[in-house]
DNA sequence: TCTATATATCGGCAAAATCCGATATCTGGA
DNA sequence: TCCAGATATCGGATTTTGCCGATATATAGA
Protein backbone atom coordinates (compact mmCIF):
# COMPACT_ATOMS: atom_id res chain seq x y z
CA UNK A 1 0.00 0.00 0.00
CA UNK A 2 2.10 3.10 -1.49
CA UNK A 3 0.31 6.04 -0.14
CA UNK A 4 2.32 8.08 -2.48
CA UNK A 5 0.94 5.78 -5.33
CA UNK A 6 -2.15 6.13 -4.86
CA UNK A 7 -1.97 9.82 -4.09
CA UNK A 8 -0.96 10.07 -7.56
CA UNK A 9 -3.19 7.72 -8.93
CA UNK A 10 -6.27 9.79 -7.56
CA UNK A 11 -4.68 13.27 -8.95
CA UNK A 12 -7.01 12.66 -12.05
CA UNK A 13 -10.55 13.39 -11.60
CA UNK A 14 -11.13 10.81 -14.75
CA UNK A 15 -9.68 7.67 -11.90
CA UNK A 16 -11.21 9.47 -9.16
CA UNK A 17 -14.55 9.24 -11.09
CA UNK A 18 -13.78 5.87 -12.02
CA UNK A 19 -13.94 4.28 -8.63
CA UNK A 20 -16.71 6.25 -7.55
CA UNK A 21 -19.24 4.69 -10.31
CA UNK A 22 -17.92 1.53 -9.52
CA UNK A 23 -19.14 2.04 -6.13
CA UNK A 24 -22.87 1.51 -7.53
CA UNK A 25 -22.61 -0.72 -10.38
CA UNK A 26 -26.37 -1.39 -10.85
CA UNK A 27 -27.09 2.70 -11.38
CA UNK A 28 -23.50 3.30 -13.79
CA UNK A 29 -23.18 0.02 -15.68
CA UNK A 30 -26.90 -1.56 -15.97
CA UNK A 31 -26.69 -2.30 -19.11
CA UNK A 32 -23.33 -4.19 -19.29
CA UNK A 33 -24.05 -7.69 -20.72
CA UNK A 34 -21.98 -9.63 -17.46
CA UNK A 35 -23.37 -10.06 -14.29
CA UNK A 36 -22.18 -7.50 -12.48
CA UNK A 37 -21.02 -9.82 -9.97
CA UNK A 38 -17.88 -10.74 -12.38
CA UNK A 39 -16.43 -6.81 -11.69
CA UNK A 40 -17.19 -4.45 -14.42
CA UNK A 41 -15.85 -4.87 -18.13
CA UNK A 42 -13.15 -2.53 -19.28
CA UNK A 43 -15.05 -1.64 -22.25
CA UNK A 44 -18.00 -0.22 -20.04
CA UNK A 45 -15.79 2.73 -18.95
CA UNK A 46 -15.18 4.36 -22.38
CA UNK A 47 -18.69 4.55 -23.61
CA UNK A 48 -19.34 6.73 -20.07
CA UNK A 49 -16.05 8.72 -20.26
CA UNK A 50 -15.81 9.96 -23.65
CA UNK A 51 -11.87 8.92 -23.67
CA UNK A 52 -10.45 6.54 -26.09
CA UNK A 53 -10.10 2.82 -25.71
CA UNK A 54 -6.28 2.77 -25.11
CA UNK A 55 -6.11 6.03 -22.82
CA UNK A 56 -9.04 4.04 -20.84
CA UNK A 57 -6.76 1.06 -20.39
CA UNK A 58 -3.85 3.36 -19.47
CA UNK A 59 -6.21 5.02 -16.48
CA UNK A 60 -7.53 1.24 -15.45
CA UNK A 61 -3.71 -0.21 -15.21
CA UNK A 62 -2.83 2.93 -12.88
CA UNK A 63 -5.56 2.30 -10.81
CA UNK A 64 -4.82 -1.34 -10.88
CA UNK A 65 -1.02 -0.66 -10.11
CA UNK A 66 -1.79 1.60 -7.37
CA UNK A 67 -3.58 -1.57 -6.31
CA UNK A 68 -7.09 0.19 -6.04
CA UNK A 69 -8.57 -1.86 -8.18
CA UNK A 70 -8.15 -5.84 -8.74
CA UNK A 71 -8.35 -7.48 -12.90
CA UNK A 72 -10.36 -10.46 -13.61
CA UNK A 73 -9.22 -11.69 -16.73
CA UNK A 74 -12.22 -14.53 -18.36
CA UNK A 75 -12.02 -14.95 -21.94
CA UNK A 76 -11.28 -12.04 -23.94
CA UNK A 77 -12.35 -9.79 -21.31
CA UNK A 78 -11.18 -8.06 -18.28
CA UNK A 79 -13.13 -7.64 -15.61
CA UNK A 80 -12.62 -4.98 -12.61
CA UNK A 81 -13.58 -4.41 -9.46
CA UNK A 82 -12.48 -2.13 -6.81
CA UNK A 83 -10.00 -3.59 -4.08
CA UNK A 84 -12.26 -2.38 -0.77
CA UNK A 85 -9.44 -3.65 1.34
CA UNK A 86 -7.00 -1.47 -0.19
CA UNK A 87 -9.18 1.55 -0.63
CA UNK A 88 -10.29 1.46 2.80
CA UNK A 89 -6.40 0.89 4.67
CA UNK A 90 -5.52 4.27 2.53
CA UNK A 91 -8.41 6.19 4.04
CA UNK A 92 -7.38 5.16 7.18
CA UNK A 93 -3.95 6.28 6.43
CA UNK A 94 -5.14 9.27 5.17
CA UNK A 95 -6.92 10.36 7.90
CA UNK A 96 -4.90 9.50 10.40
CA UNK A 97 -1.24 11.20 8.97
CA UNK A 98 -2.77 14.34 6.86
CA UNK B 1 -12.99 23.28 -1.31
CA UNK B 2 -12.57 21.84 -4.71
CA UNK B 3 -11.63 17.76 -4.14
CA UNK B 4 -9.71 17.36 -7.64
CA UNK B 5 -7.57 20.28 -6.76
CA UNK B 6 -6.42 19.00 -3.49
CA UNK B 7 -6.17 15.04 -4.67
CA UNK B 8 -3.93 16.84 -7.43
CA UNK B 9 -2.08 18.91 -4.66
CA UNK B 10 -1.92 15.76 -2.45
CA UNK B 11 0.03 14.43 -5.28
CA UNK B 12 3.58 15.31 -4.86
CA UNK B 13 5.24 13.78 -1.57
CA UNK B 14 7.24 16.57 -0.70
CA UNK B 15 4.14 18.18 -0.21
CA UNK B 16 1.80 15.74 1.81
CA UNK B 17 5.41 16.02 3.98
CA UNK B 18 4.84 19.58 4.51
CA UNK B 19 1.09 19.00 6.06
CA UNK B 20 2.48 15.94 8.26
CA UNK B 21 5.32 18.20 9.42
CA UNK B 22 2.97 20.72 10.62
CA UNK B 23 0.84 18.30 12.26
CA UNK B 24 3.37 18.62 14.99
CA UNK B 25 4.89 21.90 14.72
CA UNK B 26 7.32 21.42 18.22
CA UNK B 27 8.68 17.98 17.11
CA UNK B 28 9.72 19.37 13.25
CA UNK B 29 10.49 23.08 13.64
CA UNK B 30 11.57 23.54 17.54
CA UNK B 31 14.44 25.58 16.12
CA UNK B 32 12.27 28.60 14.52
CA UNK B 33 12.92 31.97 15.93
CA UNK B 34 9.42 32.75 16.07
CA UNK B 35 6.73 31.30 18.15
CA UNK B 36 4.93 27.87 16.27
CA UNK B 37 1.84 29.48 17.49
CA UNK B 38 2.33 32.25 14.65
CA UNK B 39 2.44 29.46 11.91
CA UNK B 40 5.19 28.08 10.62
CA UNK B 41 8.06 30.48 8.41
CA UNK B 42 8.63 29.61 5.07
CA UNK B 43 12.03 29.43 5.44
CA UNK B 44 11.57 26.49 7.78
CA UNK B 45 10.62 24.10 5.04
CA UNK B 46 13.33 24.82 3.01
CA UNK B 47 16.31 23.51 5.58
CA UNK B 48 14.02 20.69 5.96
CA UNK B 49 13.96 19.14 1.84
CA UNK B 50 16.94 20.39 0.36
CA UNK B 51 14.89 22.20 -2.53
CA UNK B 52 15.45 25.43 -3.52
CA UNK B 53 13.87 28.51 -2.41
CA UNK B 54 11.79 29.16 -5.58
CA UNK B 55 10.54 25.42 -5.38
CA UNK B 56 9.76 25.42 -1.33
CA UNK B 57 7.34 28.75 -1.91
CA UNK B 58 5.76 27.05 -5.52
CA UNK B 59 4.94 24.27 -3.27
CA UNK B 60 3.51 26.01 -0.41
CA UNK B 61 1.62 28.14 -3.17
CA UNK B 62 -0.08 24.78 -4.38
CA UNK B 63 -1.02 23.74 -0.94
CA UNK B 64 -2.36 27.16 -0.04
CA UNK B 65 -4.34 27.66 -3.26
CA UNK B 66 -5.95 24.35 -2.67
CA UNK B 67 -6.88 25.29 0.35
CA UNK B 68 -5.13 22.85 2.66
CA UNK B 69 -3.22 26.08 4.20
CA UNK B 70 -3.33 29.18 5.33
CA UNK B 71 -0.79 31.99 5.08
CA UNK B 72 -0.21 34.98 7.67
CA UNK B 73 2.32 37.53 6.71
CA UNK B 74 3.69 39.48 9.44
CA UNK B 75 6.45 41.97 7.92
CA UNK B 76 8.90 40.03 5.91
CA UNK B 77 8.10 36.77 6.81
CA UNK B 78 4.97 34.06 5.50
CA UNK B 79 3.53 32.26 8.65
CA UNK B 80 1.28 29.23 7.68
CA UNK B 81 -0.76 27.19 9.10
CA UNK B 82 -2.98 24.13 8.40
CA UNK B 83 -6.56 24.63 7.55
CA UNK B 84 -7.67 22.40 9.72
CA UNK B 85 -11.57 23.08 8.66
CA UNK B 86 -10.70 22.18 4.23
CA UNK B 87 -8.59 18.86 5.56
CA UNK B 88 -11.48 17.60 8.15
CA UNK B 89 -14.13 18.31 5.64
CA UNK B 90 -11.97 16.90 2.21
CA UNK B 91 -10.91 13.82 4.48
CA UNK B 92 -14.58 13.22 4.90
CA UNK B 93 -15.68 13.92 1.81
CA UNK B 94 -13.18 11.59 0.33
CA UNK B 95 -14.11 9.08 2.70
CA UNK B 96 -17.48 8.90 1.50
CA UNK B 97 -17.49 9.54 -1.83
CA UNK B 98 -14.42 6.83 -2.77
C1' DT C 1 17.67 56.59 2.36
C1' DC C 2 20.49 52.51 1.97
C1' DT C 3 21.00 47.75 3.01
C1' DA C 4 19.91 43.15 4.37
C1' DT C 5 16.51 39.64 4.66
C1' DA C 6 12.30 37.04 3.30
C1' DT C 7 9.25 35.73 -0.09
C1' DA C 8 7.18 35.73 -4.75
C1' DT C 9 7.58 35.61 -9.51
C1' DC C 10 9.84 34.96 -14.02
C1' DG C 11 12.27 32.39 -17.75
C1' DG C 12 13.92 28.32 -19.20
C1' DC C 13 14.78 23.59 -19.17
C1' DA C 14 13.81 18.59 -18.14
C1' DA C 15 10.76 15.11 -16.83
C1' DA C 16 6.27 13.25 -16.31
C1' DA C 17 1.50 12.95 -17.55
C1' DT C 18 -2.11 12.80 -20.90
C1' DC C 19 -4.11 11.75 -25.05
C1' DC C 20 -4.66 9.59 -29.55
C1' DG C 21 -4.32 6.30 -33.51
C1' DA C 22 -2.00 2.27 -34.91
C1' DT C 23 -0.55 -2.09 -33.86
C1' DA C 24 0.24 -6.25 -31.09
C1' DT C 25 -1.64 -9.90 -28.23
C1' DC C 26 -4.93 -12.96 -26.71
C1' DT C 27 -9.31 -15.47 -26.80
C1' DG C 28 -13.34 -17.74 -28.79
C1' DG C 29 -15.93 -19.27 -32.43
C1' DA C 30 -16.69 -20.43 -37.38
C1' DT D 1 -6.74 -22.48 -39.10
C1' DC D 2 -8.76 -18.02 -39.86
C1' DC D 3 -11.34 -14.14 -38.31
C1' DA D 4 -13.50 -10.96 -35.11
C1' DG D 5 -13.63 -8.77 -30.75
C1' DA D 6 -11.43 -7.05 -26.37
C1' DT D 7 -7.60 -5.31 -24.26
C1' DA D 8 -2.71 -3.91 -23.93
C1' DT D 9 1.13 -1.64 -25.63
C1' DC D 10 3.75 1.40 -28.71
C1' DG D 11 5.10 5.86 -30.86
C1' DG D 12 4.50 10.47 -31.00
C1' DA D 13 2.47 15.10 -30.05
C1' DT D 14 0.99 18.18 -26.53
C1' DT D 15 0.42 19.81 -21.92
C1' DT D 16 1.52 19.95 -17.19
C1' DT D 17 4.62 19.63 -13.45
C1' DG D 18 8.85 20.31 -11.08
C1' DC D 19 13.11 22.33 -10.55
C1' DC D 20 16.55 25.98 -10.58
C1' DG D 21 18.90 30.58 -10.71
C1' DA D 22 17.95 35.26 -11.38
C1' DT D 23 15.19 38.97 -10.46
C1' DA D 24 11.39 41.64 -8.42
C1' DT D 25 8.93 43.10 -4.36
C1' DA D 26 8.27 44.18 0.27
C1' DT D 27 9.66 44.95 4.99
C1' DA D 28 12.77 46.12 8.87
C1' DG D 29 16.44 48.32 10.69
C1' DA D 30 20.72 51.20 10.58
Amino acid sequence: MDKTEILKALAHPVRVEFLEWMKEPERHFSNQAHPLEMGICANQFEKRCGLSQSTVSAHLSTLEKAGLLKIDRVGQWAFYRRNEETIAAFLDELSSSL
